[in-house]
DNA sequence: AGCACGCCGACT
DNA sequence: GTCGGCGTGCTC
């Protein structure tokens, strides 16, 4: 199509027989305001329905062998959609199998249109960078400068200490780790991405931020800021000024000039596994970033994940020393046989050290949430109630009927206490506010504060307190807690889930992470490799050990995986695409919990990774356009599901 | 998805 | 001749 200008389009639309660039013809009344990157209007299928979409590219011709339509309208003159996020989002979609507009709606917040205007109208002083910054801490100094100048992937234990702010405030010693980082990134007038699980985590960044750089330079994203606010820290982050950008998930798609640096903090967090189609977790769009841009990667945690672990294996990831190996003084603590009256589940010793601790200032006490294993106990004793094979949690399955095992699945027919011989089970529930009722008892005259997943508490100060706190909700303690009690272990453990061990070691030590230099943590109930990888602070070695033995049993994150949901013919057709290629192999099909529907899990190397997700892809088109089959005589529209998902946290 | 096109039976 | 019923197929 010769002559004119050509505006090569992504529609948005979840179809995957959609997600590819559609040519339109840029008519005469829109050839200024038809920018790449620029939201539009377009017709889809000959007048009849306007589509919304991204002008991704302007070209002279067209390969495209048919008369072109033309945009319809131009949205807004802003090109939202940077070039360097159009490409992540497209390798990202590509990598699991998903649609580049689903990425882009987490990528490029909603419009509003006053907010646009008056920053349209406004002036832009980005702002001074910063000057005369000290060395990063938390390695030896020079050495993350080192890695952000020749932009290299870097995997660092963080300090587990909490530090003081010149303002009084305190943070984690790593978020003075990571916003420094950010901060001599910028220096260079380079960007960064700070990336982190929740907006806790975020509000120590910005403590930190606040101290070394111009508010001007620091662009914040997270879910509770009103739409209109994201819309504008979006906006600046379009401008051709170096920022910092500190925020979830979805933060490590935001558009930034020259990016210099992307850092995540606790990568193992479950927050940042996005849960929307198509589920790309935060880490592997930030190393696809990475990638593409050249920009440090920068991992910092307490617990290394497995998934860095295996990157540190291969190579792809360098591990950078701490400056120094401190850790909190983890006491591991048999669970008490015959508890002090009163005293919940507390053993001895750690109740004594509790009770001194107390009187100097706050005491953490972390435990489960509940609800997640509705455990069973003895109606009688109160025992825990145990799996007469193998010894494992008994739960009533969440899907209801009788008890059974968590770790075998044996059911619990016929069940005998060992303690008191009663036959009767009941739930045990142990949540904070029960606890914090027993712990309010048992130490009279002391504040106890209650802090959960629905009503958090951010920091508590120095003063004594007994803080009661479910897992990842702990406040930060100025000055640190002078004791932690990490209290329900064995509970924890009893999660459904291949990477609970992981979460307890990764939950335990972020707890710990809280805890004054020198002041003890006691872990109640739990013995073994993963107590002594808390106890003596070598998290990485329990990742190695960890990703050795999954890569035996061909887990993840040993293997990628993809789940297949759909009907009988569409799962065997879909399994039988993949099944024959190299580093592949497929669990099922076996029957889904959806009326009818069946599940194919697809295993498969990384290497075949590109290969598997074509395939896949090309079945999600098929299955999408084929003609709807009459059955029996009838014309039936049948419904027309394939589901994939790529790395789903929750298989196998 | 959602809409237009086209091919077949019943109509002013 | 042509209206409209419902499969079928495509979307620049």
């Amino acid at each position: 199509m010769p002559g004119g200008a050509v505006a090569r389009v992504l529609v948005d639309s979840p179809l995957p027989q959609l997600d590819q660039l559609f040519d339109y013809a840029v008519p005469e009344r829109l050839a200024d305001a038809a920018k790449a990157g620029v939201r539009v209007r377009v017709p889809l299928r000959s007048g009849g329905r306007i589509a919304d979409g991204w002008i991704v590219d302007l070209a002279d011709t067209s390969d495209y062998h048919g008369t072109l339509s033309e945009l319809e309208d131009v949205v807004s003159a802003v090109p939202l959609l940077r070039p360097e996020v159009w490409d992540l989002a497209r390798a990202a979609a590509d990598r699991a199998a998903g649609n580049a507009s689903d990425i882009l709606r987490l990528a490029i917040p909603s419009r509003y249109v006053r907010v646009e205007r008056s920053w349209l109208a406004a002036q832009h002083d980005p702002g001074p960078l910063p000057t005369g910054l000290p060395p990063i801490p938390g390695a030896e100094p020079g050495r993350i400068e080192a890695g952000l100048e020749r932009g290299e992937r870097m995997s660092l234990a963080a300090d587990p200490r909490p530090v003081r702010l010149p303002t009084g405030e305190w943070v984690g010693a790593w978020a003075a780790t990571l916003a420094q980082a950010a901060a001599h990134a910028l220096a260079a007038d380079r960007s960064a991405l700070l990336v982190v699980p929740d907006y806790r985590d975020q509000e120590q960044l910005e403590a930190v931020l606040a101290a070394s750089v111009d508010p001007r330079r620091v662009l914040r994203t997270d879910a509770r800021q009103s739409g209109g606010d994201r819309y504008r820290a979006f906006l600046d982050a379009t401008r051709p000024d170096a920022r910092i950008i500190v925020g979830n998930r979805s933060t490590v798609y935001s558009p930034a000039a020259r990016l210099g640096l992307i850092a995540i903090w606790d990568d193992g967090d479950p927050l940042l596994a996005e849960p929307l189609a198509p589920g790309v977790h935060a880490r592997d769009a930030a190393l696809i970033r990475q990638e593409q841009s050249g920009a440090a990667l920068l991992m910092v945690a307490h617990t290394r994940s497995v998934d860095v672990q295996r990157l540190v294996e291969i190579g792809w990831v360098h591990e950078v020393a701490p400056s120094k190996h401190v850790r909190p003084r983890v006491i591991p603590t048999e669970q008490q046989a015959t508890p002090e009256p009163g005293s919940a589940r507390i053993p001895t010793l750690a109740w004594r050290q509790a009770q001194e601790a107390v009187r100097d200032g706050p005491v953490l006490v972390q435990v489960a949430r509940p609800g997640n294993a509705p455990l069973l106990a003895c109606d009688r004793c109160r025992e825990p109630a145990r799996c007469a094979a193998c010894g494992g949690g008994l739960a009533v399955p969440r899907e209801g009927g009788t008890a059974r095992c968590v770790l075998c699945g044996t059911s619990a027919s016929g069940w005998r206490c060992t303690v008191c011989d009663g036959t009767r089970l009941r739930a045990v529930t142990v949540g904070a506010s029960r606890t914090a009722d027993e712990l309010g008892r048992a130490f009279p005259r002391t504040r106890v504060i209650l802090s959960d997943g629905e009503r958090p508490v951010l920091r508590v100060g120095p003063e004594p307190a007994l803080v009661v706190a479910t897992r990842g909700a702990e406040p930060i303690a100025d000055g640190g807690y002078r004791a932690v009690l990490l209290l329900d272990g064995e509970r924890m453990l009893l999660r459904e889930s291949l990477r609970v061990a992981e979460d307890c070691l990764r939950w335990w030590s972020n707890a710990s992470a809280l805890a004054a230099p020198g002041a003890p943590v006691f872990l109640v109930g739990v013995a073994g490799a993963l107590a002594t990888a808390l106890t003596t602070w070598h998290q990485a070695d329990w990742a190695d050990t960890e990703l050795a033995a999954r890569r035996a049993l061909r887990f993840p994150p040993a293997v990628r995986v993809a789940s297949v949901t759909a009907g009988h013919a569409a799962v065997a057709h879909t399994v039988e695409a993949v099944r024959d290629l190299d580093g592949v192999d497929v669990l099922g099909p076996a029957p889904a919990d959806d009326e009818g529907l069946e599940r194919a899990i697809v295993r498969f190397d990384y290497a075949a990774g590109a290969r598997v997700a074509r395939e896949l892809r090309a079945e999600m088109i098929r299955v999408a356009t084929e003609r709807r089959r009459p059955v029996a005589g009838r014309p039936v529209r049948r419904p027309r599901v394939l589901r994939v998902r790529f790395d789903d946290p929750d298989v196998p």
